[in-house]
DNA sequence: CCATATTTTTAACCTGGGTTAATGATCGAT
DNA sequence: ATCGATCATTAACCCAGGTTAAAAATATGG
């Protein structure tokens, strides 16, 4: 079977107002998230009062919390529409245990899990090795379009700087 | 068939000497990497001539890049050992090929890859949310070995920083 | 055990981005 | 169209960590 489609028949599909939350942080929540509208944002409430953002989620990404979809923890973060949004929730539990017998739905959770690691490599990448500035300057390279549909408030949350620093990096050369 | 069973048969053991690369970043490699003994860095080469580490791997842990062995690109990043190593090095392309068909090492795929995504999540996290001080805090609360096995230098790029800013973290109170 | 290399610390100075606060620009709901 | 809320910019000041360089402490190989 197709892998949208075991998600289809597995899942259930949920409509959500524009600034709803799926799950915050401290929630337990065993889901995954299969987006088919809308644009979502996953991001920590620091210890210190202020907002970093994780993560942009788009239509067809799949997002949840894996330390409490698959370890039954706490979830680290937040995850709230940015949109009205169209969503199908699946249980990851239920995925890895059909995946345990089913080698299609494996082949893809392999696929989809070597696809994930990868872009957190790349992530981790960019926080650990460039400036505030480099990192702003590869996303309006790599991601043009995401400037357009988020305010710049959630890209400086994004990048790991303020507003302020954001506006700043903008206005020099 | 067991995984580490599946790794001893189709991978091949090698012996290396402290200091010797696995590979360096911008080669070509499909391995990944078992380690049977030793301690490595994970680490890159910045643009700016700096070094910062990105992981260091211990005995049991299993390393390669992903982008490499699962994209063909170029790694980007070099696998150095900091002491004398026994790995078993093994093909990541036959290793999908063969969790495509046999629904035990699949599992074990899924297994690994959901292990390994949780890490860099929180790795993630940690340059996401915290700062240099806090991460070094964190990581002396849940490493404290790792600190007796790699010099302040190495935990320095480790954490993002020089080894003049550790220091100065350090006999801060 | 010595010589050299590497690691760690210290000091002086610098800078990118944080903080606070005020101002203006936009957006959305009524 | 208007009001309140959110967003973006600007300015003044601050601070964590970078940079450079030198000294002190440790390791390491012969």
């Amino acid at each position: 079977m197709d892998f949208f489609e075991y998600i289809k028949q597995v899942g259930n599909e949920i409509i959500l107002e524009k600034g709803t939350h799926l799950f915050r942080q401290g929630d337990e929540n065993e889901f995954l998230h299969f987006i088919k509208e809308g644009t979502l944002k996953a991001y920590y409430n620091n210890a210190d009062g202020k907002e970093t953002i994780k993560s942009f989620i788009m239509p067809n990404d799949i997002i949840g919390s894996l330390t409490s979809a698959y370890l039954g923890k706490k979830c680290s973060f937040s995850l709230k529409c940015l949109s009205d949004c169209k969503v199908i929730k699946f249980s990851f539990a239920k995925l890895v245990i059909d995946s345990s017998t089913n080698q299609q739905i494996a082949n893809k959770m392999v696929e989809f899990l070597t696809i994930f690691a990868m872009k957190k490599e790349q992530r981790e990448y960019e926080l650990l090795c460039l400036s505030a500035e480099d990192r702003y300057r590869l996303l309006v390279n790599d991601k043009p379009d995401l400037l357009e549909m988020v305010t710049q408030n959630d890209i400086a949350k994004y990048l790991g700087i303020t507003p302020v620093g954001l506006s700043r990096i903008k206005n020099r050369q």
